[in-house]
DNA sequence: ACTTGAACCTATAGTTGCTACAGGGTTTAT
DNA sequence: ATAAACCCTGTAGCAACTATAGGTTCAAGT
């Protein structure tokens, strides 16, 4: 039987450690530890000495994980996504609100960051590159005026946030 | 001469308090604060009895921080733009170094969230509406494969850190 | 059995750019 | 004189990790 398991790559009484289970979601300890904290993951069974022994269900668990923070889903969307897909017999029709929801913040995003590389790409190409005392962008930051959208191209924040749920 | 610098809008000897010069910044007055313990603005002149007190120049600096903060360019960006700004003899090949490379960021997280958006929009699109079990959106999280671009959509982080300088 | 070195443990602090308190003091207008 | 509106400092919180310190355990080789 352990010839069978070490095909799958897990032994069933022995499982594996936290660095293998990280590198086959593609992430950090750390990140595992993490999850775990917040309950992302369950707590994982020890050995004798303390370490986190994964079995495949852990593997495929934050493996999904993973790859719907990589969808940009926030840690509390992913919460919602795994409790759903727990349950099997449930419909879907929230499943699909979240993505939906997601789909609408990552599309509203796109508009205000093109809007703002097209007025990056206006500073920028209006550069002559002669003396900071006439460069056109720093004029453009210290006159809103010189903008083309009025205010508002999203901001510093649309840059840094995730779309949430 | 108050007359006058009431039309100006800052009295000489007087000044605004933190609260106006941020209601004039679009920002708020802790955000004044923080600027001034990272270093973006200097400390500001003090009444007796403790309080921030600002002249043109601040309110200036001011609407710069916040406007180049807008553009999505990071504090430490801001604080290097704000450096050359001070020396209008310089050349500005730097600053057009930066807004070079901070417009080079936001087209590459475009594109990365253009293609996150289209791998959404195709596992929305493909939700039947039936049963968890069957629902495509599950499925897709679950199975990377199933994505039509491999790997990589920008991720998580892409939605969240600002280009920086 | 022993030793080495990689992997692991916990707890805590740092990252970015603010924002939000708590628990006071000051200014200004009536 | 008193109240409303403003301001002060210091600290903690947000998201989602990442990094570090200082120690323990595991697995493999000799």
């Amino acid at each position: 039987m352990s010839e069978h398991n070490a095909a799958i790559g897990i032994g069933i009484g022995i499982g594996i450690g936290i660095g293998e289970l990280a590198r086959r979601a593609d992430c950090k300890p750390e990140t595992v530890r993490y999850y775990e904290r917040v309950g992302l993951v369950d707590e994982a069974v020890r050995t004798e000495g303390g370490q986190r022994r994964y079995g495949e269900a852990a593997v495929r668990r934050l493996i999904f994980i993973r790859h719907a923070r990589d969808f940009g889903f926030s840690v509390e969307a992913v919460r919602e996504l795994l409790t759903m897909s727990d349950r099997p017999d449930m419909s879907c029709q929230e499943v699909d609100a979240i993505a939906t929801h997601h789909l609408e913040e990552v599309e509203s995003r796109l508009q205000r960051l093109e809007a703002l590389r097209d007025e990056l790409r206006r500073m920028v190409g209006q550069c002559a590159g002669g003396k900071v005392e006439s460069c056109r962008i720093i004029e453009v930051l210290s006159d809103h005026q010189l903008c083309i959208s009025e205010h508002d191209h999203g901001g510093a924040d649309d840059l840094k946030h995730g779309p949430h749920s």
